[in-house]
DNA sequence: AATAATAATAGGAATTATTACTAAAAGGAG
DNA sequence: CTCCTTTTAGTAATAATTCCTATTATTATT
């Protein structure tokens, strides 16, 4: 465990989740300015081999990194991108039955309007001047 | 609807489907030498909002585009990044049921590895000569 | 049919996210 | 401390895709 592993875990750990490899950079560079953005991009891959942390890959945008390594899915906003959590229990077992062959891996990634992007669509379709 | 589009849309459905861009053009060119990269991004864009053709994202590997647009899945091998279709009912359920606002869209995709990827490993592992 | 207005194209430059490379620095075993 | 391995910072390279612009094609109008 290096110095420079320690602060990606921290800045990681310190967060809600959900941060892409750039915000990363930028919060570790907070605290340990010499830090390089190949060392995170190489820190933030092995910690996703080792199951430290899960990479969520999201159709449009760019990886993000989770801290919560528990099962889960995410819904993405279409308009602001935003990541919620989402459980789906009985995905993996849908999988599992309909795929003969072991699986290695899945991912869902659902698009939807979050609550705010959705209540501001509605203001301004409902309001008379556009 | 203009030739190069035409072209496109036909090198689409002339195939077994699951084509990339990348591979889309190239068979395109052979039809008319003078299309353009960007022609072939732009109308595959066009066509999958229009949702003539669906747009497949697999995390680590381009995108690839269907002509067939009724719903399904994929699963992709982690070694050969083959595509096959996956159906898989009761997904489009199971999302709806977990996720309270409005589904936009949602994409599943599965790795694991092909039966002839799994049949090499296994000749490969089990040897003395490794 | 000629002309004007609009849309789409070819070709290339630019962007984005990520990986690869390399010399220097750090860390550990003996 | 010295040798050996690993990791790093910094930079260059790559891959996929988007953006830009002058030119060409298409459509509508007279």
């Amino acid at each position: 465990m290096t110095a420079q592993r320690k602060v990606i875990r921290d800045v990681i750990w310190g967060s809600d989740g959900h941060l892409t490899s750039e915000q990363i950079y930028f919060l570790a560079k907070e605290k340990m300015p010499s830090i390089s953005l190949g060392t995170v991009y190489r820190n933030l891959s092995l910690m996703s081999d080792e199951k430290e942390i899960t990479r969520i890959s999201i159709p449009g945008s760019p990886d993000h990194f989770d801290k919560n390594t528990v099962p889960h899915q995410h819904i993405c906003c279409a308009k602001c991108g935003r990541l919620e959590d989402v459980e789906l229990p009985g995905l993996g077992d849908l999988i599992k039955n309909a795929v003969s062959a072991d699986v290695i891996s899945y991912s869902l990634s659902i698009k939807y309007l979050c609550p705010d992007c959705a209540a501001k669509a509605r203001t301004e379709s409902g309001s008379d001047r556009p």
